[in-house]
Parts: structure tokens; C-alpha cells; sequence
DNA sequence: CTTTCTGCAAAAGGTTTGCAGTTAG
DNA sequence: CTAACTGCAAACCTTTTGCAGAAAG
């Protein structure tokens, strides 16, 4: 059990960033969350317990945190999940409940076996996505230049 | 080198859908190109080459092809590639060139082993993303209903 | 012919941008 | 104070929906 807020906010110092409203409202309600939200999720979770910031401020909050690596897009939905819900390696596997969005971390490196402890902990994996990212020979060569 | 657009028509006809002008336009780009291409990526694709049809009737097709099975939606991006480009096993694991959009197949199970095929094929591996999808143990207790 | 499919128009979201005013440090 | 940040408004782009006309079989 990480502190996100806490991790997040010094982050933000270490970087000279400023703590602003804003973004304090956002890390909270990422800390608190054990699903994947959207922007506009976010916002609607702020409203339950205060003034919220603009849908544009969540944006571009969002779009920090992540240059920061604090936050994980989930790309199959539009979501975000705070980093420290997922391995701390770097490599982000999270399984995500395709009802109400609830977020779970694959930890570990074999696949199948990944799965299979999902499985035992209650969840009923039912699809996957793997995308792996780079650069095609083509482009690797028009990179030489 | 499977022929996407032979397939693709016959599996249209095969579910009494309708031989249109619109979807062997959407289905010979596809089969023609290497790499994701989005709905608008596809109009201009058939453009360069006739009349393209409405963008409306791009997606009503691409959904149409989805629900075959025929085309694979690249999450990371908004993109589509024809399924005889990636496994026939129904997991499709594409490798995406962040520059250009080209598509390659990452065949095998092993994962970090497909990652060195991939290399030794000339592109340069810079990410990944795993995303298993299923049901949360809170939503499947739901289910029972 | 009849049902399916398409095009057009319009609306609905989500996301981005510019700029003036506010605020953190 | 001053640079960084936010809100507002507007633009933009993608995607969806409804309906009347066109076309496949």
C-alpha cells in the first residue's frame, strides 16, 4: 500500500511544478480509486466532495502526470490509473473488469501462469490485448540521417 | 500471403451480407496495406483511387468486419488491420511502428523470446502494452442474478 | 421487388488551443 | 512580484444516429 499522493505531490516539487488545487484534487481522487477513470470520471468523482477544477485543467493534469510517469493510460478504454496500483517496474499489465472498470495488476513475467493467478484471486479473464511498440526497419533506417 | 479480400467476401456472403461497392473498397485497402490505418486513413487510401464512399459508411463497414472477426482494432491508436496480417489463432499481438503505423505479427508465446525474433528482424522494440479484460469477483457475483 | 445498405445532415462526445485573469512560491 | 497555472470560450476531430433514397440479390 503506497502513498500515491504523497509520492506524486513530491515528484511535482522535485520538478518544479506547482501544487495547485488542481492537481492535489486529481492525485486524490486517483489515489482513491481502484479503477481505471476517465477525465471526465475524474471530474465527476471531485463533484461528490467539492468544487471541481475544468474538464481542460483534468486534461491537462493528466497529461503531466503522465509525462511523469505517475499515471498509466489505459488504452483500451479511456482511462487512467495511478502507476503505484501497477508494478513498479515500469512495465504496466493491468486487468481490468470490462463492467465497472475495477483495476487489477498481472504481476509477474510468465503469461499463461499470470492468468491462472487471476484467476484463483476471483476474476474471469476473458480477452487480452498485447501491443508492443518501436520502430519498423523503415523507419529505423529514415532515422540515420 | 493469405488472400484477405477473397476470404473477407466470402465470409460476407457466407452471413447473407450484402456485396457492396463501399465494403470491397474498405476490404481492398486493408488487404493492400501493411500497416493500421484509421476510418479517415482509409477514405483517403480509397480516394487515391475512385470514389470513396461516405466516412459514416467506413465505420458501419469496419464495425461489420469487426463482428467477423476479419479486422483486428489496434487499441493504442485508431486503427484497423486485417486479421490475415496477424496469428490465426484469434490473439492478435501486433507490433506497431510509433512513426510510420506498419504492422508486423509477433508470432510465438513466449514473450520476451518473440520480442528478440522481432529484433533480429530489424525493428527496435521501445514498448509494450498487456492489457488481459475479463470480470472483477465483485461483477461476476452481480452476474448471478 | 423487398430488404439491406448508403449518403446526407445533424448531433453528440471527447480533446485541443488561445487568451485573459488568477494564484503559487 | 512574476512565472506558472487555470477557466472560459471556441474550435476541432471523431464517432453516432435518424431518415429518405439507392442498390443488391
Amino acid at each position: 500500500m503506497s502513498d500515491f499522493a504523497g509520492d506524486a505531490e513530491e515528484r511535482l516539487r522535485q520538478h518544479d511544478y506547482r501544487l495547485t488545487s488542481a492537481r492535489r484534487q486529481v492525485i486524490a481522487v486517483l489515489a482513491g480509486s481502484d479503477r481505471a477513470l476517465s477525465p471526465y470520471g475524474i471530474l465527476e468523482a471531485i463533484a461528490g466532495s467539492g468544487t471541481p477544477p475544468d474538464v481542460v485543467t483534468v486534461y491537462r493534469v493528466l497529461d503531466l502526470l503522465e509525462s511523469l510517469h505517475l499515471v498509466h493510460r489505459v488504452h483500451s478504454m479511456n482511462g487512467y490509473v495511478a502507476c503505484t496500483r501497477l508494478s513498479a517496474d515500469g512495465c504496466h499489465h493491468p486487468l481490468i473488469c470490462t463492467r465497472c472498470g475495477r483495476i487489477a495488476e498481472v504481476r509477474g513475467e510468465a503469461f499463461a501462469h499470470a492468468v491462472e493467478r487471476m484467476s484463483a484471486d476471483g476474476w474471469e479473464v476473458t480477452g487480452h490485448v498485447l501491443e508492443l511498440s518501436g520502430l519498423c526497419p523503415a523507419c529505423r533506417e529514415a532515422e540515420q540521417t
